[in-house]
DNA sequence: CAAATCTCAGATATACTGAGATCT
DNA sequence: CAGATCTCAGTAGATCTGAGATTT
């Protein structure tokens, strides 16, 4: 294997893009097998915690752009895990909500993940993961505070 | 601020794809300002290290695609900072090597990514600081060996 | 013929921008 | 009018694929 740059290795930020190479491989390999992709997990994820809500609202939850979340909830709507309906008190807004077969599919896509978790994190042990997720979410936190 | 859903936050794949975001805004900005692109930086910090080499080797030691490095390597030759010449013993291969110009750039750019990793960090200690670093290296490393 | 190299042309997924139309 | 929403069309940067030409 071709030895890389120390000047790389040693800084966070391509320590985080390189991993994010592969855990996004690792992801969507995965998640092809359930005919599924990131954008999904994330609004499905968020319609079973937060329940129904607007497209405005799921794009700002899952950070998915507004433009990105018609387009996702428009293969939701397809592949019949989510519905899309008027809402009564605002003509404009839509309310989508989980179906049952959709609620199916997000624990479908659990597992797939969970398996890529133990893929991704290798042979770190559990408190070391614990630490890893840890340091990374407060890191996120500072950004998405400030 | 919008809540997160918590099958995301406590995932390892969507910390690192979301921190990715921010650390390539991040490096893209202050990299804009020196009219430079991250791919240059591999590629620069790489020649620095080893030395020149062809093209094939660059990219297998940047993790750049052999298709980008020539677009990278045309580009850092109009700015002076590498050239290319053809390799005496090989006559498809050319060896690139780095310019004093495109020493200083390097300089430049360390400087530069220096304030990014503060910016990135954020509020983390220097001894967390250090275990992110390991931590995340160690998962990289095992990725790139298996 | 196999294997390596350089190059181009195009595809992909993620993220974003601008604009327009609709509604409160 | 401001402000939120939905939608479309198009852009941008990073990564990768396929193919062809060249050379060992």
């Amino acid at each position: 294997m071709d030895e890389i740059p120390r000047r790389l290795t040693e800084k966070p930020s391509w320590l985080l893009t390189q991993l994010t190479v592969h855990a996004r491989r690792l992801v969507s390999e995965r998640f092809a097998e359930a005919g599924a992709r990131g954008y999904h997990y994330r609004i499905l994820a968020a319609l079973d915690e937060f329940g129904p809500a607007s497209q405005a609202d799921l794009g700002r939850r899952c950070r998915v752009d507004r433009s990105d979340v018609v387009a996702a909830v428009n293969q939701l709507a397809e592949l019949g895990y989510a519905e899309r309906t008027p809402d009564p008190d605002h003509g404009r807004r839509n309310i989508v909500h989980l179906t049952k077969a959709g609620s199916r599919q997000l624990r479908r896509m659990d597992k797939l993940l969970d398996g890529v978790q133990d893929q991704l994190l290798g042979k770190l042990s559990a408190e070391e993961r614990a630490t890893l997720v840890r340091l990374l979410g407060r890191v996120l936190a500072d950004h998405e505070a400030g």
